[in-house]
DNA sequence: TCATTTTGATTTCATCCAGCAATCAAAGTC
DNA sequence: GACTTTGATTGCTGGATGAAATCAAAATGA
């Protein structure tokens, strides 16, 4: 049969009760549109499979039974994100519901090849997980790079190249002997901000990174825009500066220090050339960065109209201040602009990230139907 | 209930009916998964309603009894699409299945105010179709603005401001009597060539149309990316000219005339830039507007990484030498390309793809799942 | 203290619907 | 004219849902 209505029901009770958890067998009735009793009846599979349970009853003040609150068994499965960049790797450990359970930073061991990469990769997710390894499900890796839409082939990572190399996610997961997953670094920063930082309640979102390269991330109606060869996103490669020079050769740090250079002026960082106090020669490096600034943030805008655009990496921090002004003009030139923001996840955007995509496989394997996968896993209520 | 699997599987049946037409019973079972008797009973349920018949037999050489040809009643429904272009108005009539039955290019009546414009499309309609106007369902527009995501919000249209004015299209919908949807013209015509023209069979896909203006419409995975207030696809306001100024200055045919005028060179029309034989300020010229396109070709390479991307408008019908060049510049800066290809509906790409869009709303209407407009209409096999 | 009320969960029961398999229908083949 | 083959229909069974009855567990009040 095409369409299996009990496993359908089943999974739109567990699809509501990830998304409202803890809830009675009424609320769930409720929210998913289905009578009390087949909420019963798939509460009771469920419970039978382990993936639920009855936590404490809810206790009220008004007269009659209480109800019986269920919750996911979250700590029955547990995935690990990783973003593997080109100097530091920061890797999460968080539970099926998305809940952040251990995080590290390490460096990453630039001088190991594919193999050891490799098998440095899973010893870390391994050492993180402790004797919850048995229950981690899946890998899911950030990387430096573009990663096809088959999410294995792997290009255009000059910053750590040996995640080019063919068969390296093959052999991540002979190492870690789980199933592993990929995408680029900027990509998963996106989903991260989507889930539970600045991006919070923008299905159409992108997020710029500027720091040592600049790439960006696009999401339309909670869906990560993945090309087939990963150049969605890549606005730096717009040949928008003097002379059809790309953009990335003027907004990133080596951009910044490259043209400082050139234009005869000193700087110590690329951070000087935002210095409120600059001089005359640095204000005029300035005006050029903010052009480009601005190609890219129109880019951005115009292609896909996101709500909002959030930014991060290195550069990013030292443009706090300039978010408001460049609104304005962007909402002068197309009439509409959306919000720009500063990241809120900062350093861990990319490995929250890659914990959102996994779950969302884990998900798949669960059988929830991927139109839920827009807002799973919520944020946890404060 | 929630999941009505009757009805689902109904219009199951009805949908692929509509993608391999004609069939019998049995390939819509092949085709759907369903069981044959599932499908004879749906078969008869939509007989019942009118909405298909048995057609003639199939003959084939093979023993056994003949299989019974289904179709759907393609001429119980039609729709009409229009694009009304800031000087030319063309609209289609179109029957359930998509095929164009009608066609006609009128002069817009640029001097009628917003009500005797609606007034002026309903007659236009009711004209075109005749005695089959009871038989018409609905009208689509296709504007030469903005339109937001509700459909009903139209913003900046300066080449035909009088479809501004509020409630212009609730006016189309009481003369014409019919519901009316809208839409900006790059996006339809884009929906056109995706189902019946240059990016057929090319699920993600961006049209650019330069003449007066630079539009673009933006398709992923089959569907128009539409924005919350129509800016998707205005590559031409991104500020990557000399001296920060918007690309629509650049590459339209105002636009060249413009420069050419500023740099002191006499053109006859915004053709003669793409003449061979040039002299050499033409040709300076050209270098620049060739920048210009490749800046925007980039932009919409990376906002989604198409399959393809269709060109349309006045200015493109003199690029169609230039597009393999184009295309290899692309290849070089990105790593890949695009398809680049010249529109193959020409004038009638916007009215063709109104109708698809007023189609979808019909299916919609219909009960057929909306993940299955990707393919439908299905153009008929020539 | 105990009947009453209220609210949540479960169970009973009628209904609906899909798929399997048997049957019917209509052709060609020997 | 019996047999084979292929497509369509129908009888039957099993599974799943939802409405409503029932059960369960609490507060309330006489």
């Amino acid at each position: 049969m095409v369409n299996d209505t009990r496993q359908l029901n089943r999974m739109a009770v567990l699809t509501e009760l990830l998304r409202i958890r803890p809830a009675s067998r009424k609320q769930l009735a409720a929210a998913s549109g289905l009578s009390a009793a087949t909420v019963t009846r798939a509460v009771e599979q469920l419970i039978a499979e382990g993936v639920l349970v009855e936590t404490s009853e809810l206790v009220s003040e008004q007269r009659g039974r209480r109800a019986v609150l269920l919750d996911v068994v979250a700590d029955r499965t547990f995935v690990v994100g990783v973003d593997l960049g080109a100097s530091n790797a920061r890797i999460l450990l968080a539970d099926l519901v998305g809940t952040p359970v251990e995080r590290r930073e390490l460096a990453t061991p630039v001088r190991a090849d594919a193999a050891e990469l490799a098998e440095w990769l899973a010893s870390a997710a391994r050492d993180l997980a402790g004797d919850r390894w048995d229950r981690v499900e899946r890998l899911y890796l950030g990387l430096p790079g573009a990663v096809g839409r088959d999410g294995s082939t792997i290009s255009n990572a000059p910053n750590l190249p040996q995640v080019e190399a063919p068969g390296f996610l093959e052999l991540v997961r002979l190492a870690a002997d789980r199933p592993v997953g990929a995408d680029n670094d900027a990509n998963l920063a996106l989903l991260g901000e989507q889930h539970f930082g600045a991006a919070r309640a923008a299905p159409t979102a992108v997020m710029v990174t500027i720091g040592a390269g600049l790439g960006a991330g696009i999401a339309i109606d909670g869906r990560i825009l993945r090309g087939a060869r990963g150049v969605v996103g890549e606005f730096g490669q717009l040949p928008a500066g003097p002379l059809g020079t790309r953009l990335e050769l003027m907004v990133t740090g080596p951009g910044i220090m490259r043209l400082a250079a050139e234009a005869g002026v000193r700087l110590g960082s690329p951070a000087d050339l935002f210095a409120t106090d600059a001089s005359e020669p640095v204000r005029a490096l300035r005006a050029h960065f903010d052009q480009a600034m601005l190609i890219v943030l129109t880019a951005a805008t115009v292609s896909c109209e996101p709500e909002v655009i959030v930014l991060g990496g290195g550069i990013a921090k030292s443009l706090a201040r300039d978010l408001g002004r460049y609104e304005t003009v962007l909402e002068h030139h197309l009439g509409t602009a959306p919000r720009l923001t500063a990241s809120e996840l900062g350093d861990f955007a990319g490995a929250t990230g890659a914990v959102v995509a996994a779950l969302h496989e884990v998900y798949r394997s669960m059988g929830i139907d991927e139109r839920a996968f827009g807002d799973l896993p919520v944020a946890a209520a404060v």
